[in-house]
DNA sequence: CACGTCCCTGTTTTT
DNA sequence: CAGGGACGTG
């Protein structure tokens, strides 16, 4: 049972270097997780390197579960490894572990985008400052690069015109740091920030780790490079694996350029390209070439030419539906087809590049009765319901929340406003709980009321919320009687809404079994990914195509191919983030296996009721001579069941993009047939097939 | 001073 | 369609 089993030269080649730093370019399907688990099999067992010992970082939480298991079944281990994360549960582990040394509470709590947002505006409106040129948005995003890169001089830039840009960043980390509260970002630098100023911090990291692999190399940001080389050192313990035409991160600050800068920073790098795929036919392949070819080019060496031995397969195809609601059905029929001819729901993906194009697929899917799962979208631990009550629980271990403490205060209406959290802010000191008590005289007695009502809560809450949150989480639920709260709030929705909380009820449930800490339920609940939900069902999955990261299926739908949205309306003016959305297309066309559909529709609705004609993409002109188009050229000789003379009325026939069908009346060469869903419509023999 | 209603705007991608 | 801000009412 050697590790090299099963594997190429070239990938054995990966596995076994280990005197050099190691740069694995792994295309699309090349088989580079194989490389990284078998590597870490092959130091463990070759190298006599324990398990805990190696750090490997994947790009979610998912490969890393995916991994663990892996590794654990190869080696026969009791345990799982516990150094295989993301970079983010990794700086983490390191921070509530070294919190007292950067000044953080080891309580501290992590701000989601949301809110991040919401602190932003705060400020904003304490600083009296225009919330147009101060977009929330915006001013995160700037602050985001800053933090990414360790670079405070992008301020100068927006200065110009947002003179109050650095204030308001000050003030930002002056918040967090009151609330005890980190961003996303921050997990990374101030583990970064922790290792600079603090050697022997550092050391005791850096030998806790005798190998460091990375996986998808090209959508690490700066700082994330940094810590790599903080981690690493003077040694040459490190495997990073990556392909810069698949880098479609940048946006959030992933810096492809990483993978150039590579060599300088770890010097005799070895680089090894792993070309050959094993994942998709030969015409999936040419496409995804073909589409990557339109790029401009930059990267040179590092740009990689896939090729497979793979049979060849179906020519990528493209349907133009007239309008959205046709081009989901299209796909809902499509789905049927193939599972009728023996593929699973779970062999088959819909990808989008907005998650909002999932409305029209899910209802597609639900009318033809299709079981599927949406990946991503509002996530779990997003939805305001299941915020509303962690708030309670956070509050709890962590009563400098503000975010959290606002979003209950008054929920439910207790007669608290503005005003009166105006005032209870007058009095803070340590904390928000206090700061109830030491305002309280101040109110009348109706405030009162309201505000011991709040405090008799979460009086209890802190008391038992550690040992039984799952318990403590019904406790609140029913003491702010929330279920009746929703009706009211959300007529329409609210049981699906209840159905939500009863979910957040079991997986709290979990942790009580499982032995984990409150602390360590929130933290992963603000890291989790839009992939850890992926369920290993018989369902289509539907998922935006950044989800889509890493992942494989037979047969892959992309939906919406028009300009504005694939490539993004935001693009247009920008060329980098137009290359972007081509290698976002790329990285769409190369989950697949064995069959892509491409489609768009002529009239998209927008918003709510008003059609809009839409434009096809630039990309469709691009690999035109790939494509072929249904429901305008003749079949491909492939196809031969084509039936010609033999027509009959009342037969029943089927056609690429109206489906199935019976003949109504045949008039020489012009057929016309009654669609099950398009009703009907007149065309020419030779597009239809027998049934 | 809190809360309800009306109207407006605006859609990337996400740790 | 939906979330948030402005504005008026009790």
């Amino acid at each position: 049972m050697s590790v090299l089993e099963n594997l190429n030269e070239k990938q054995k080649e990966a596995v076994l270097h280990t005197q050099t730093p190691l740069l694995v370019l792994a295309g699309a399907g090349s088989g580079k997780t194989r490389v990284i688990t078998h590597k870490i099999t092959y130091l463990i067992n070759e190298k006599h390197i324990p398990l805990d010992k190696i750090l490997a970082i994947t790009f979610t939480n998912k490969a890393a579960q995916e991994m663990k298991q892996r590794i654990k079944k190869t080696l026969s281990l009791e345990k799982e490894p516990q150094w295989i994360s993301t970079f983010h549960s990794l700086c983490v582990k390191i921070l509530r572990q070294e919190a007292q040394n950067i000044g953080l509470d080891k309580n501290f709590v992590i701000y989601d985008e949301e809110d991040s947002k919401k602190t932003l505006k705060d400020i904003l409106k304490e600083l009296n400052l225009d919330l147009e040129t101060y977009k929330p948005e915006k001013t995160k995003s700037i602050i985001s690069s800053i933090k990414q890169d360790m670079d405070e001089s992008i301020l100068e830039f927006y200065e110009f015109t947002m003179p109050h840009i650095r204030q308001i960043y000050q003030k930002y980390q002056d918040t967090l740091k009151q609330n005890n509260a980190v961003d996303f970002d921050d997990l990374l630098l101030l583990t970064v920030e922790l290792f600079l100023k603090n050697r022997e911090i550092l050391h005791k990291w850096q030998s806790k780790f005798d190998y460091i692999l990375v996986d998808e190399y090209q959508d690490t940001n700066k700082i994330q490079h940094k810590l790599l080389k903080l981690l690493t050192g003077d040694r040459t313990c490190i495997t990073v694996v990556g392909d810069p035409q698949q880098c479609i991160y940048t946006w959030r600050g992933a810096n492809p350029n990483n993978i150039l800068e590579f060599e300088k920073d770890f010097p005799n790098t070895k680089i090894i390209k792993l070309e050959k795929n094993y994942r998709s036919t030969t015409q999936i392949l040419q496409t995804a070439n073909k589409i990557i070819s339109n790029s401009k080019g930059k990267w040179k060496e590092k740009v990689l030419k896939l090729w497979t031995e793979n049979k060849e397969g179906e020519k990528v195809k493209l349907a133009v539906l007239s309008t959205d609601k046709k081009e989901s059905e299209f796909i809902a029929r499509k789905i049927k087809d193939y599972k009728s001819q023996g593929y699973l729901y779970s062999d088959m993906t819909v990808l989008i590049r907005m998650s909002f194009l999932t409305r029209n697929i899910e209802e597609a899917l639900l009318r033809a009765d299709i079981p599927y799962q949406i990946i991503g979208g509002v996530k779990f631990y997003e939805r305001a319901e299941i915020k509303d009550i962690l708030a309670y629980l956070k509050i709890s271990l962590n009563p400098k929340d503000t975010q959290a403490f606002k979003r209950i205060i008054n929920l439910p209406p207790r007669g608290i406003g503005q005003k009166t959290i105006d005032k209870i802010k007058q009095y803070y000191k340590t904390d928000w709980i206090q700061a109830v008590y030491d305002a309280y005289d101040e109110f009348s007695n109706k405030v009162k009321l309201g505000l011991q009502s709040f405090l008799e809560l979460v009086q209890y809450v802190q008391k038992y919320a550690n040992q039984q949150p799952a318990q403590t989480a019904k406790y609140i639920y029913d003491a702010i009687d929330y279920e009746n709260y929703l009706q009211n709030k959300y007529t329409n929705d609210w049981e699906d809404r209840v159905a939500n909380i009863k979910e957040l009820f079991n997986a709290l449930q979990e942790v009580e079994k499982s032995g984990k800490t409150l602390t360590q339920f929130l933290e992963e609940s603000s890291l989790s990914q839009a992939q850890d939900n992926l369920e290993n069902t018989n369902t289509v999955k539907i998922m935006t195509i950044h989800a889509s990261k890493g992942l494989e299926f037979p047969i892959v739908f992309i939906a919406g191919l028009e300009e504005g949205i694939f490539p993004s309306g935001r693009a247009f003016e920008d060329i980098e983030q137009m290359e972007e959305e081509r290698r976002l297309f790329y990285v769409a066309v190369t989950r697949a296996k064995e069959k892509v559909y491409l489609t768009y529709a002529k009239q998209r609705s927008s918003f709510g009721n008003r059609f809009q004609e839409t434009k096809q993409s630039r990309f469709i002109k691009e690999i035109k001579e790939e494509l072929e188009i249904l429901g305008k050229k003749r079949p491909p000789k492939t196809q031969k069941k084509v039936i010609s003379d033999e027509l009959r009325i009342g037969q029943l026939v089927s056609h690429e993009l109206f489906g199935k069908g019976v003949i109504k009346s045949i008039n020489d060469n012009r057929v016309t047939v009654i669609f099950e869903k398009e009703g009907e419509k007149t065309l020419k023999k030779g597009f239809l097939k027998g049934l």
